[in-house]
DNA sequence: ATCTTTTACTTCATCAGTGAAATATGAAGT
DNA sequence: ACTTCATATTTCACTGATGAAGTAAAAGAT
């Protein structure tokens, strides 16, 4: 694995080739967005090679913390898939694949019938337990030296970056 | 698409009370890592929605922007893996792609005959001239509300966190 | 000079995710 | 009752990325 170090160097120097040219081109805002996606692809990677030994991958994690995190221990298809931001085809594979490794449970709700009620089991809160310890340390290397208040701010800038986007997918309705 | 707005909520509940079964979790990292993967995940669709029109993946544009950026519109395959972090069997797949449009040329190196220059054609500069300015306009708008200190800081701490995953990485030889 | 190792890239098989269309079922509105 | 809408699953075709093995050339070792 590249160093990130070396890979923004580039992109820093590349920016500055192209505004020469463009001058138009936004150079600090481009910036920032390809930090955001060059260094989160790197957490995204680490996170993987984290989570293989336990044989989940990145979205199969997100399930099972959603439903672990949950009061119940529960929710549907639907819901899951506004929050980790899947289709409903992969949904149905990834319940599929947990189901299967006894992680979670597939039932009909009783009220809606149409609906899908998928709960964790208590097999599947054994394994949030045995993989969530080893992940502390590394989240806290990559925060270790952010003091209180770079940790709020970055929390902070985030969140705008967040209402942000969301406001322009709203003006943009594809 | 749903609003991140209510995605980072559900997030932030499910951490609070996950917290409250597992103590030792350090909550406020855990967010900022999980921030960083919702925003920058909404951020790559969003530029692979505006890339789409032109038969562009972000991989693919990645590789044009790096050729276009350098002073001889060249590079190799190995130069572009590292900086585009893709693998060396993606990068033959993209630049197969890329050939075949007639965006860049691929041809071998004569000092080292292992290697493949890879240079960017006039029509590929056509194309990233074309595609590039409409893109400003979002870019502008993610970061519009940020003052000159928020751009600053973000880009500080994005580095930043760069520098420790970096470290991370050489601890973690995989 | 030959043998081995390393480097650079390619090929092939495969997996993970997406999008669209078809199906089934149930709920809600008129 | 009948239409319309909502929820979820299945299938199929496709894109994008990856891992393992293969090829070829350069570099290094003996």
């Amino acid at each position: 694995m590249a160093p990130l170090k070396q890979c923004i160097r580039m992109m820093d120097e590349g920016i500055a080739r192209v505004s020469q040219v463009l001058v138009q081109l936004p150079a600090a805002e481009a910036t920032l967005s390809r930090l955001m996606l060059i260094v989160s692809r790197r957490m995204e990677e680490d996170l993987e090679l984290q989570l293989k030994p336990h044989r989940l991958n990145h979205s199969e994690f997100l399930t099972m913390m959603f439903l672990y995190s949950r009061p119940d221990g529960s929710s549907t298809p639907g819901e899951l898939c506004e929050f980790a931001a899947q289709g409903a085809t992969n949904m149905t594979r990834i319940a599929n694949a947990l189901v299967k490794r006894g992680l979670i449970t597939r039932a009909a709700c009783r009220e809606d019938r149409r609906r899908v009620v998928i709960r964790i089991t208590a097999a599947g809160r054994r394994l949030v337990l045995k993989m969530l310890p080893p992940l502390f340390p590394r989240v806290d290397a990559m925060f270790g030296d952010f003091s209180e208040t770079d940790q709020r701010h970055l929390a902070r800038l985030l969140r705008k970056l967040a209402a942000n986007l969301d406001q322009l997918s709203e003006h943009t309705p594809s």
